[in-house]
DNA sequence: TTGTCATGCAAGTCAACGCTTGCCTATGGT
DNA sequence: ACCATAGGCAAGCGTTGACTTGCATGACAA
C-alpha cells in the first residue's frame, strides 16, 4: 500500500537506513546499528533499529534474506517510482532550459 | 526541509487534499472541506482542513495567495521531484523490455 | 553441552500528531 | 450599521508512534 510507503519514509531514522542499504546492500541489522551510530551519530538501541527495519519491510522498501543466524537487508525502490507522480503535472518533459 | 515534506505527506488526509490541487488549482478552504466530504466522504471539521493547509504550505507543497476575504491555495509539486531519487539506483533507464 | 552471538517478542513510557471546541478578526453584501 | 461569510488562534483531548527494558529463541563454536 502506498499508505505504508508514505508512513515509512515519514521517519528521519528509517530514511537514514534506507541510505545505508542504497549504498551497499545485505546489511545486517548490527552493522545498521554500528553505521548509524559511526556516521550519524544516533545512539539508537537495536531493538528500535529492528522495529524500523520491520516497519520498512511491511512497506516493501527492504526485502530480507535469511542465511544461518543472520538476516540481510536489501533495498528495493520499486514502491518509490511510482509514489510521487500522482501529484507531478504533464509540464516540461526533459531540459528545463 | 525534506523532513517537513516527508511529514506532510505521511497522512492521507493531506495527500488527499493534494489530490484536489492538482486536478484544478486556486481552490479555497471551504471548497477543499466540500470536496473532500463530497467526494471521499470525510466528515472533518473546517479547522482540520485548515490545519493541514497549515503544514502542506509549511512544507512547501501549497503556495497561498490572498485576495479580498478568500485564500487561494495552488499546488507546488517541486519539492516532490527531488525526494526519492535519492535512493533510486542508475538502474535501467527509460524502457522496461 | 555450554556459551556466545544475531535476532525476535512483549509490555510499558513519553512525546508528537490529528481533531475538536470555542472565541476572535476581517471582508463583502444589503 | 448590520449580518453573514471566509478564515485564524489557542487550549484541550484521544490516539498513534518511537524508544526502552527485559526475557526468549535459534545458530554456530569450543
Amino acid at each position: 500500500m502506498a499508505e505504508d510507503v508514505f508512513k515509512a519514509l515519514a521517519d528521519p531514522t528509517r530514511r537514514r537506513i534506507l541510505d545505508e542499504l542504497v549504498e551497499r546492500d545485505g546489511r545486517t541489522l548490527f552493522e545498521i546499528c554500528a553505521r548509524l551510530a559511526a556516521e550519524h551519530g544516533l545512539g539508537l538501541s537495536r531493538q528500535a533499529i529492528s522495529q524500523h527495519l520491520a516497519v520498512l519491510e511491511s512497506a516493501g522498501l527492504v526485502v530480507s534474506r535469511r542465511q544461518g543466524r543472520y538476516k540481510f537487508h536489501d533495498l528495493n525502490t520499486e514502491p518509490l517510482e511510482h509514489i510521487v507522480t500522482r501529484w507531478l503535472r504533464p509540464g516540461p518533459p526533459e531540459g528545463t532550459p
